[in-house]
DNA sequence: GCTAGACTGTCGAATATTTGACACTTCCGC
DNA sequence: GCGGAAGTGTCAAATATTCGACAGTCTAGC
């Protein structure tokens, strides 16, 4: 489905982030953003820049990545709308700590830093907003390191595809297996190995760019054991 | 050494984060501390509890620690003074998401939440800064995903040391095989044929409870390969 | 519609890691 | 000072994972 160019920010309307902002901190807050498309392949920002947007992905998929000091890339997570970002930057005015990339065409609202701190000035509620949102992805970061701590590629597989179900579409989670191996850092066979063993099983069905998962349950047993 | 009871916030005297509070900000956090000190193995909190304060360790040394839904404890990290704690629990009220126990001897002083949260009502500062504080931590914990994209149990275990050894007195950083292993997800085995390898090598040194490393550079082209 | 580039499925050999076992050491608390 | 709990060093067998290779499939973009 194609983004849609009339109303760009019409799908903040059911943002609930946005909702228990107050009404004029709201409406200043949209008025502040500028929505843009990004093709597929294209870079919002790099590692390393500085910080000079707060961001709203509104529409298709993005792609948080680091490169390595010694150059090899690898992927964070995968962002899916609606999903406000670039906050912690924000925060601390540091430089971007990753690379976001659109991995489809993708609407993204920006608006810039000078404008949003102006207005945190009078808005305090935007502030914590901002801090709310912070806490949230920092918890989910903690839930991040602790599945690391299984290190069989099996666990770490199934709650990696675990975490992206709630994006997808009956189950159908939109990811190269080669992406998904990137995610756990193991090979690419070994992620193949371990999904083929499941579709055997009954638990996911596989096709390019795409896993299904057909049992949940059973999925939820791999990423526990 | 024994915790020095005498002046036991003394030691925020050299905390640079409280420095830069504006002053009088800074000495209503302080009169709102209440040090406490643990004995070896005491939790000064619970996975799942409500926040109540906002910490500081001063002497000693914490472990952070999770319990898997099945049963399984892991370690986190371990926090050396001086070092503020507990901020995104206090920030966004929700319950803690880690369990913090005294592995030694600690002079943690604690500030109750509703108090604190008063305080911040007149003092700003003190909110932003322990936003700051967030971003900090949020930081370093990216980092840490990152380093679990490498599998394989000699690069964790190098970076894992790295990050201990800012906090070790002359390279001697103070932690068991087992803890070592437990935080990196490994079995205590491979870390041991592992230190063991390292040792052979001249980059690191073994004795109870305590790996102190000879060859920094060493250590860092083993972590980074 | 073609085609280059990306992705998949699978193999065997080479490595790395876990597991269970056992003897030994260190140190904390009584 | 002693006893027990926790930690260490090492082994061999069983598993799991990586790596290199190769043939085949899919699809975005021209």
């Amino acid at each position: 489905m194609p983004p849609s160019h009339a109303a760009p920010l019409a799908r903040l309307d059911r943002d609930p982030w946005a909702a228990r902002l107050p009404h004029e901190t709201r409406a200043a807050l949209l008025a502040a953003l500028r929505p843009r498309l990004y093709r597929r392949g294209e870079a919002l920002f790099r590692q390393g820049e500085a910080a000079a947007h707060f961001c709203c992905l509104l529409e298709g998929e993005l792609e948080v990545s680091t490169v390595t000091p010694t150059g090899r890339a690898h992927v964070l997570t995968h962002l899916f709308p609606v999903r406000w970002f670039a906050e912690m930057s924000f925060l601390d005015g540091l430089p971007r700590s990753h690379s976001v990339v659109a991995t489809r065409e993708s609407l993204v609202a920006a608006a810039p830093r000078a404008k949003v701190l102006r207005l945190m000035e009078t808005h305090d509620a935007l502030y914590r907003g901002m801090v709310g949102i912070l806490c949230e992805n920092m918890r989910l970061l903690f839930m991040r390191v602790d599945e690391f701590q299984k290190r069989s590629v099996e666990a770490l597989a199934a709650n990696t595809l675990l975490n992206y179900v709630p994006d997808a579409r009956a189950g159908a989670v939109e990811i190269s297996q080669t992406t998904l191996a990137s995610l756990i850092g193991a090979s690419r066979q070994s992620v193949n190995a371990c999904l083929s063993r499941w579709e055997r099983a009954g638990v996911v069905a596989r096709s390019y760019r795409r896993i299904t998962v057909t049992d949940l349950d059973a999925l939820r047993r791999i990423a526990a054991a």
